[in-house]
DNA sequence: CGAATACCGGGAAAATTTCACGACATTGCA
DNA sequence: TGCAATGTCGTGAAATTTTCCCGGTATTCG
């Protein structure tokens, strides 16, 4: 390896997929990983003692997730490069990254060679985003997603926020002092409202928007 | 390589994961990688054709799940060996494995001599599970909750799990090669087993019990 | 073998969801 | 002011789903 190759570290918390990684990377030349983290906090230590040429960031894992990392490492170097390369195939998640300060945003059911272009991409100063999340950004801009907030009534969402709290539909309609019926008609404007088919869409739409935490689950 | 070695298949659908594996694997005297596949229905196939000594599963994939492709198999070869290696650290999660059939359950972050000691121990025909689930089957077994894993029959978690990841009745009905109605009596039996009353309570039930994670909810 | 369990799905009753419709109140603006 | 648009509430009836009960097969286990 030349003193001129580029440094690469590498994090993520499973390390036998580092090990993928590092597999993949080696076998091109001018690649060279010289550290790998395991969680958030230890990918900025390492960034600050190591200094790479380019970061390859998991977003899910103990501690400060990636997203976080991203922050933190832009916030001390404006110029870091940081590729996001995760399983989450989700819009939502490639949008935060980037706003981070990520330069590229790649998924792991990606083929290898669309991870190594992407390095190669983000060491040239070009953005790189992998075929299917450039693919889901497309969607989710010409759907533009159904925010609950703002295309339900008040009186809707606040349906909505007893649906996913209360249990039935006659408690809700005795909190609400109405008709369980109107509940019942409500709670079927709602997922047409919102687009979704079901009660189990619902929900996770509601967990997507923030609308119900993880936390709110009542007793274990 | 020797005639002898022991032959892999490896499932998972990160091609760069698997990458890892096999890195890891092949760095065995003894262990041969000998055919890769990217969902459950593709590693069923391949058994069938390779007849590998050892299967190397995720549970996560597209299609059919690799509890369902685990019990696919067992159920063709009484003697298959089937390692479990996943990201999912939740003794549920183990117990359905099991159940279905596996030899072993080791999470992703595990180091790698932990999975080849798993393999190893599966392939002696012991059974292999790494300490951190251990740990969890330790917990879960004293608080003693009542979790979904512990009350429903492999297939009605299967189902479960489709339900909560797949869209309609129809769709998870043709997943499985079933009739709807079956699916149907199967969700009832699942609400019923589980005690809620409402796909909602269902939904927060799964996530109390980390059987849905937060950042697993699909398209933003 | 017999008992227990898992699995598949039909039939029919029960319950819910959805649709069409009307009534009333409030808002907002021409 | 008048009136159109929107939100809210509810009924009735149709459409659909859920639930319960059943019979049948396959497998496991003592």
């Amino acid at each position: 390896m030349s003193a001129g190759d580029a440094t690469i570290l590498l994090v993520d918390d499973h390390s036998v997929v580092r090990e993928g990684y590092r597999s993949v990377l080696e076998k091109q030349p001018g690649l060279r990983v010289v550290a790998e983290a395991a969680d958030g906090a230890e990918a900025y230590r390492l960034y600050k003692s190591e200094a790479p040429d380019l970061v390859i960031m998991d977003l899910s894992m103990p501690g400060i997730g990636g997203i976080e990392a991203v922050r933190r490492i832009r916030q001390r170097d404006k110029g870091a490069k940081i590729l996001v390369f995760t399983m989450h195939q989700n819009a939502g998640f490639a949008v935060q990254a980037i706003r981070a300060g990520a330069r590229g945003y790649v998924t792991k059911t990606s083929p290898p060679e669309t991870l190594v272009r992407a390095v190669m991409d983000v060491l040239a100063g070009r953005i790189a985003i992998s075929p299917d999340i450039d693919h889901e950004l497309a969607l989710s801009r010409l759907a533009g997603e159904n925010s609950a907030a703002d295309v339900l009534t008040p009186r809707e969402f606040e349906v909505l926020r007893l649906l996913l709290a209360e249990r039935t539909t006659d408690e809700i309609a005795e909190t609400l002092h109405v008709s369980p019926k109107t509940v019942a008609n409500l709670h079927s404007l709602i997922k047409d409202k919102l687009g979704v088919g079901s009660d189990i869409e619902l929900v996770r739409l509601a967990l997507r928007q923030g609308l119900l935490t993880q936390v709110d689950l009542g007793e274990a």
